[in-house]
DNA sequence: TATGAATGAGCATTCATTCAT
DNA sequence: CATGAATGAATGCTCATTCAT
């Protein structure tokens, strides 16, 4: 995840790391408010304290700011959505748990998700007018091939239906991402009690539970 | 949705409709290559054959031009996934057709759909920067409204789980969306098989299906 | 020297003209005044009394500008320095004729030509840093070629040394420089004089002409 | 020229002068890579193997680099074409050798020299938009001076036309000038051979020599 | 109404220069 | 003195929009 450095951060290099982290901040609440189209370089560098040259110190130009502030918030999800080691619980309860942390953690940067989403963090579809697309796959492809991990381990553990392709982690992708784009409008919802729901209705679906047994 | 007019359409109506289905086309084409915000009147002018100054003869600005767009595609779009009045069949299978015929229809406009699912189309999320919004959520309202409809059918019918709120039709929306949107970078894939595949995921979810009762 | 057209300038042609060359003439000005990095094209826009935008409309970008009012001086320049047709004078005075024009002209672009000698007018060197040299060289192989022409129609009457290759049109065009650009500091120095002076020096050096005869 | 010193070089002047040289080295070869403009101050470092501020250290700003550099090629320069003391050669020998030298030198140079040549080294004119002039012609003036000197010497003799005013001298640096400019394109010449031609050129001029004595 | 050139506010980006370390 | 990141004024260029023809 981070690049491997065989020394230790000097003090120069905590300060690199202090304005970088600023930018990013910024560039997340300017881009939230305005959209990235609507942002100006301007407000993010006044936003983060620093001078338009100084964003221009750390990143290439605007887009890079997005990108890199996708692929940050992007690992930082995923680490939320990893398994946690070694849980001892069923399939669906492992699930929900890492379900519920990773709309926790959405909840957390809800106004960015906004926009991120229209940028092709969940996308499957390639946003026109963008940036090569290689980044913003490649950031893309490893939320699917976590929930292709996932739903293969569900597969192999017999626990979902062996459809073929990506079909389930698809399935599995578009039903959280539209609970956590709800989650935005939403007061504030407890995400275990989402969680809950979305696996449910991941699992089992929307039709009527007749004679079924107890869940 | 289109104003009433107590009079046939004279030859000079013809002429504007003309015109201004000429740039929606050519709108679609533009922002489907390059995005909204790539995309330049003057492209579209072009595209459509006409002068940029016809552009806004017929619509306010650019993003009146979008909107009009969206506008038109997802009225097309809604009345694909009507139900056809007086479809005896149950309600899985009914189902299953309106989506077919949704899949169907987006194929046919597939480079379109992928800024529009990025302008809000599918959203519930208001996408920051963007035309006042009013506009935007009263197109997404639509098909809130619409599965709302549906799912409220499907309760009302004993085939869907009495869920609170729009979770059920959050919850076709999402898994609509993804299949739509895998569909376009998907070969050619059968609309009805796609659809079956969708409905079954809908209703009955991921789970292996052990010892339950052939559906 | 001018692009051969069917049709006669209609009056947008007209308009067209106008503009563009209310923008060079400023462009003129500005470049003389402040040079050409010094010279902001808001500043040229302002002298033409044009929107910024405009300048854009006729030319594609700064070095555009600039090029195009060389090619435009150049030709002009070019025009002057051109023999008059059936001249029946002898070598030494058709050249100190046309030189004479030469100097004239210059005399009103003065200020125009102090930028334009340090942007390869008259080069024979590539000016680092600038516009793909393509069409600069054009332009100075333009008066290369005359001189050239010039000096083989000498050498072929028996009037001009034949020494090999650009020599001889190198020291006519090195000649001609130096006193062009004198007369740039210089007050008022009347045209015909001074080239009688730069010819004579031309064809028969600075040494003292000690018993020769009459030239 | 220098700044006079009463004490000798101390370890610590050394190094100065050699950070000094270094960066005037990489000055010579970003400018002519790049044109003054186009060199960055950064890019000069870079070469030089300094970082920007030790630019600023020696140099007060861009310009002054340019200054300096300017500065010390033309004092070389000067230096070659300064007579050799006790040449008891005839007047067009002697001057032959001194622009053999002064070809040679600047072939040494030659990418420089084109950049130079288009910042007023033999300009006459004064480029806008550039320094205060004051030091540039200044440096000009020096030449100017040393041509003004050789031509003074040459009419005092009796070896030159006695013409008014820098008539000569201009006339001397235009025909240099042609020469060196054109030494840069074309391939390896004999200063030596090239000298000679120049100095006749200048001496006798080009037309046909008839009925003359042998030169 | 169609046309398309003119308009000019708006913004990303550059780069000489500074200064704390 | 050397260093190199921070600074921010400066400017080329874009493009939605207007309007005279």
């Amino acid at each position: 995840m981070n690049r491997v450095s065989s020394r230790p951060p000097s003090r120069r290099d905590e300060a690199r790391a202090l304005f970088r982290n600023a930018i990013l901040h910024a560039a997340e609440v300017v881009f939230a408010e305005r959209g990235f189209h609507g942002a100006r370089i301007q407000d993010i560098a006044a936003h983060a304290g620093t001078a338009v040259g100084t964003v221009y110190n750390h990143f290439d130009d605007k887009d890079e700011v997005l990108a890199a502030l996708l692929e940050a918030r992007s690992e930082e999800m995923l680490a939320q959505f990893a398994p946690a080691g070694g849980d001892p619980r069923a399939f669906e309860a492992r699930l929900t748990a890492r379900v519920a942390r990773l709309l926790a953690y959405v909840r957390q940067h809800r106004e960015f998700f906004a926009i991120a989403s229209e940028h092709g963090l969940f996308a499957g579809s390639a946003s026109p007018g963008a940036p090569p697309a290689s980044r913003r796959l490649r950031r893309v492809e490893k939320f699917r091939a976590l929930f292709r991990t996932l739903v293969d381990e569900g597969i192999g553990a017999d626990e979902l239906e062996p459809l073929a392709g990506d079909t389930l982690a698809r399935f599995l992708g578009g039903t959280l991402r539209a609970f956590i784009l709800s989650s935005f409008t939403d007061g504030e919802v407890d995400p275990s009690r989402q969680a809950r729901i979305v696996v449910d209705l991941f699992l089992h679906g929307a039709a009527r539970r007749r004679a079924r047994r107890a869940r």
